[in-house]
DNA sequence: AGCACGCCGACT
DNA sequence: GTCGGCGTGCTC
């Protein structure tokens, strides 16, 4: 009948039948379908352009995805396009990573699409482009230094490897020299005219390498992209990579899927680094799609770091994982003839402690402040104290709104939760009891810079943490300081452990570490040994030994007793074991879908009722867990629960997700709860 | 996700 | 008498 009349309509005017042609269109929504609508066949409608199509009551941005011979909605359901954008027009390639991702993540392609492309082509006003710069005149490119004879074997076996899809995990210690063989790599890639990606963990901390890049390839045009840019600069590095004038691209894990018609090479420097890994909305890890993407364009893939994740690792090195990747190596420390530096522990349960500083290590930060040298102090812990006390009832400063202490800032004279962000001044006397005597408990950064000062009254020093250098341009600025040799003692975070060469420093004191030995998570250790191996790096890389004294609790853990020996092969291969033995990942696959809602008890019920999904008995090799509350149970006023997905096969995974995401999605819950699935999560 | 419609409580 | 809460439903 409908259709009738719609023959009837476009009869009068014949032209029409075939001036119109069906577009299926990817929109931004969290919906898993596409939706049609009609182009005039005057303006090409290609598959990869974008469109302005009008959506309910709006008008938004879509991709086409498919021209359909005929579609679900009879014709005259379907709206027409309003505009067609004329470029860019997205690639083929892009759209297979688009696909991967929407398949692997669970997540509308659509969604996908559209939150991977630079703001400004997902809106409808983009922001005005300003000329581009007329390009400086090129400096010329600073020399290459000598490679040591690992660096030599490294490139040797990359280059034998060929064009085509390879990964390899180039293994080395900080200042082993990693850098130097990107840059040769990325030389020859420029050199027979292909484009490559490097990809790194956070762009702000690596200020340097951007201009390594930038020194030695002048002309290769290359721009970053992060999430630091403004929208007008992040669109045009985008449209410079995509259509083939930067010929590198640096970047954090959104660079992922930046289009690059000529990509012949993907580098992922700290491949271990949790910040590849993405936290809301598709929450995917930019390593394993840099290796999708490697694999689907035929190109070799370097991950590169010091203590690899135990993934990539046993993928290089387990039997069973057949050695999908190449494993290189590089042991020396290339910078010049330093060496490792001697990693100690501190036994606290002999020692004793002023403030949290063993005798040890204060005496060996003296000898630092008598020689000119610099002192890092490494705690992970920012503000003054974790908790504020009251003496009297036992009151401590918690979070109204997470299961969080609020941390003590000195500086500004605040409690703060470090979660969501809620503040509020510091009480003179215990809320509830009224008792003056209230305290800070534990050490933060700001009370240990603090103790440092009146100990060493004539030192200069500097703390580096988030509270201090907030902004990339505060970041530069404090390493700026650090090089000059205008601080002799550092205190810092896990800000200062990345990628930086300290010339004068050779001293590193770690303090506080112990709690990550202990921790729930399966992956803590991991992390702690990264984070060690990272820190203790910083010691020593110039002519000058370096020394890393780690007070601790536990000095016979088997994980400082990796760090002192400075082997993470052997760390590794009993992580491998502890993971094999309880069947986890790498040697099984997971995902986790999480709820959270007002009250703990709607997030759970939800989680349970997909739990008790009836089809699941067509899944044999699906283990679903209870669902539980979240370690941080409530965050922001939401209590949150989770639930726990494992498979031995990562297609069976794969299989009965997509089925079970339906069905969720059919699950009735309360209207203020919100969910997600994460394949692969890091973090429990 | 937006953005409407729609039906029940405190106020210019 | 209305403004506005969020429950429900739809978007080609």
């Amino acid at each position: 009948m409908q259709r009738n009349c719609l023959f009837i309509v476009i009869s009068d005017n014949a032209d029409l039948t075939h001036s119109l042609t069906i577009v299926r269109v990817a929109l931004d929504v969290p919906l898993h379908r596409c939706f049609d609508y009609l182009a005039p066949e005057a303006t090409p409608a290609d598959v990869g352009r974008r469109v302005r199509v009008p959506f309910g009551r709006r008008s938004v941005i879509g991709v086409i995805v498919e021209l359909p011979e005929h579609s679900d909605f009879l014709p005259a359901q379907l709206k027409p396009v309003e505009e067609i954008l004329p470029e860019p027009v997205l690639p083929a390639a892009w759209f297979r990573l688009a696909r991967f991702c929407a398949s692997y993540y669970q997540a509308p392609l659509g969604e996908v699409m559209l939150s991977t492309l630079p703001a400004g082509l997902r809106r409808i006003a983009p922001p005005k482009a300003r000329q581009p710069k007329p390009p400086k005149t090129l400096p010329q490119p600073s020399p290459s230094p000598e490679l040591t004879q690992e660096q030599v074997v490294a490139l040797e076996t990359i280059r034998a490897g060929g064009t085509g899809f390879q990964p390899y995990l180039l293994f080395g210690v900080t200042g082993s020299g990693k850098t130097e063989v990107y840059l040769q790599l990325l030389a020859d890639v420029l050199q027979a005219g292909g484009q490559a990606l490097l990809l790194v963990p956070e762009i702000n901390l690596t200020p340097q390498l951007e201009g390594r890049i930038a020194a030695r390839f002048p002309a290769a045009g290359m721009v970053s992209l992060h999430s630091e840019l403004t929208e007008a600069a992040r669109l045009r590095n985008w449209k410079a990579a995509a259509s083939g004038s930067a010929r590198i691209v640096l970047g954090t894990r959104l660079a992922v899927f930046t289009p690059m018609p000529d990509l012949a090479l993907i580098i992922v420097d700290e491949e271990h680094d949790p910040s590849f890994k993405q936290q809301d909305g598709m929450r995917y890890s930019a390593r394993d799609v840099a290796v999708f993407r490697a694999h689907d364009g035929k190109v070799p893939i370097v991950l590169g770091s010091a203590t690899p994740s135990l993934e990539s690792w046993a993928n290089a090195t387990a039997p069973e994982m057949r050695n999908r990747y190449k494993l290189l190596t590089l042991k020396a420390r290339a910078v010049d003839q330093s060496r490792l530096p001697a990693v100690q522990r501190i036994d606290l349960r002999r020692e004793k402690t002023e403030e949290g500083l063993s005798g040890i290590l204060l005496e060996a930060i003296e000898k630092r402040l008598a020689r000119g040298e610099q002192s890092l102090v490494f705690l992970n812990r920012r503000g003054y104290a974790p908790v504020l006390a009251c003496t009297a009832c036992g009151w401590i400063s918690n979070c109204k709104r997470c299961a969080a202490n609020l941390v003590l800032h000195m500086a500004d004279k605040r409690l703060r939760c470090h979660h969501c962000g809620f503040e509020q001044r510091v009480p003179r006397t215990c809320p509830t009891c009224g008792n003056q005597d209230i305290h800070p408990f534990g050490r933060g950064t700001q009370r240990l810079e603090e103790y440092l000062a009146e100990k060493f009254p004539k030192a200069r020093i500097l703390r580096a943490d988030r509270d201090v250098a907030k902004s990339r341009k505060q970041w530069e600025a404090l390493v700026e300081k650090i090089h000059a040799g205008e601080a002799d003692i550092l205190v810092g975070t896990q800000m200062l452990a990345k990628g930086h060469d300290f010339p004068k420093l050779t001293l590193v004191g770690v303090v506080g570490a112990d709690a990550a030995l202990f921790a729930a998570d399966c992956r803590a250790p991991e992390r702690l040994f990264a984070q060690l191996m990272q820190v203790a790096g910083r010691a020593g890389r110039a002519a000058l030994p370096g020394e890393v004294l780690i007070q601790t609790q536990y000095p016979d853990h088997p994980l400082y007793a990796a760090i002192v020996a400075h082997d993470y092969a052997a760390f590794a291969a009993t992580q491998l074991a502890e993971r094999k033995m309880a069947g986890f990942p790498p040697y099984s696959y997971q995902a986790m879908l999480r709820a959270e809602a007002p009250q703990m008890a709607d997030a759970i019920a939800f989680l349970a009722t997909a739990r008790a999904w009836p089809e699941i008995e067509h899944y044999p090799a699906i283990t679903l867990y209870d669902a539980v509350p979240m370690r941080m149970a409530r965050l922001a006023n939401l209590e949150r629960g989770q639930l726990l997905i494992e498979c031995a096969s990562r297609p069976a995974l794969q299989a009965f997700l997509s089925v079970w995401r339906e069905a969720i999605e059919g699950i009735k819950a309360p209207s203020r709860l919100r969910w997600h699935l994460e394949v692969d999560p890091l973090e429990f």
